[in-house]
DNA sequence: ATCACATCCTGCGTGC
DNA sequence: TGCACGCAGGATGTGA
């Protein structure tokens, strides 16, 4: 399920191959895949004709490759996308491909048909330009200006779970299910707490947590459970090996030994520690 | 305004 | 054997 790091892993292999390159044919096989282009399946194809990449960039899970009339061409890979690089897929799930000047074929290929491809212009948010449809997103922890003290202010403020609040990207982007109970994990607190009953300090330690795993998830290539995320090149990662909650129901927690729980949390599975991360007394009090 | 939940989608695993 | 159902979950639209 890519979240940050697997989408940075995508994001560097396209800026490594693509950059420079131009569109010289473009195929919308599933209208589906460009749903979010408002203007259609068949403006987005006539815009992407002929255009030069010019660079890449990325912002929680939404990545986007800037072309030279200025406006991006951006992706989210949902549940379960892919951009391919290389021969055009044979591939029941193929839902857009382009063809590069070099001969290679950019593919996005997508079982589930969450993700998809759109274009839009750049807008400046607080100095930094994205797409459009990026301007809502909030900064991830892995950027360079992202304000964590800022973040940790938001946090308190609302009247809602720390691990609600983890998955909005309005609040801080690129974290979502498995890293969410990884840094929970890691800075022993229960994703039902309420944020605003935790200390301005263990929210900054549940942030740089969540930073410090997907770092390290990023260096090993990001993390796959199935076959359906491959990155760029096509190739597996294998972080979760390294999950120390997200997975683990039964098991021993890796801290102290407790045997690992998982919970139904906003219709989705959360894992956590019994004895590190003790549940809230009172439940939404 | 803020929060919470259903919905989209497909393949796989499980149980009857 | 085959079918029905539950589950996975990011983002969004809707309802409270």
């Amino acid at each position: 399920m890519p979240e940050l790091p697997e989408v940075e892993v995508v994001r560097r292999g396209l800026d490594a191959h693509v950059v420079d390159k131009t569109i010289t044919a473009v195929r919308v096989h599933h209208p589906r895949a460009v749903r979010r282009h408002e203007a259609g399946p068949a403006d987005l194809t006539a815009r992407l004709l002929d255009s030069r990449i010019v660079g890449t960039g990325r912002r929680g899970k939404y990545l986007w490759l800037t072309l030279d009339d200025g406006s991006a061409l951006v992706v989210h890979l949902g549940m379960s996308g892919q951009m391919l690089l290389g021969p055009l897929p044979r591939e029941d799930h193929l839902r857009i491909a382009a063809l590069l000047d070099d001969g290679t074929a950019l593919s996005f290929v997508d079982q589930r048909t969450f993700g998809g491809w759109m274009l839009a212009d750049l807008v400046t948010v607080e100095g930094t330009d994205v797409p459009f449809p990026v301007a809502h997103v909030a900064r991830d922890p892995l950027d360079p200006e992202f304000n964590r003290d800022g973040v940790v202010t938001v946090l308190r403020r609302k009247h809602s779970e720390i691990k609600r609040q983890l998955l909005d990207q309005t609040v801080v982007s690129g974290i979502g299910n498995i890293y969410a109970d990884e840094a929970l994990w890691r800075a022993r607190v229960n994703g039902a707490r309420l944020a605003s009953s935790l200390t301005r300090s263990k929210l900054a330690e549940v942030l740089d947590a969540a930073a410090e795993v997907m770092t390290e998830a990023l260096g090993q290539g990001g993390t796959s459970f199935d076959s359906l995320y491959v990155n760029v090149n096509g190739e597996s990662g294998y972080f979760e090996r390294s999950l120390d909650a997200y997975g683990r129901e039964g098991e021993p927690c890796r801290r102290c030994g407790a045997v690992m729980r998982r919970e139904k949390f906003m219709n989705r599975s959360s894992f956590y520690c019994p004895k590190c991360q003790p549940r809230p007394r009172v439940r939404r009090g």
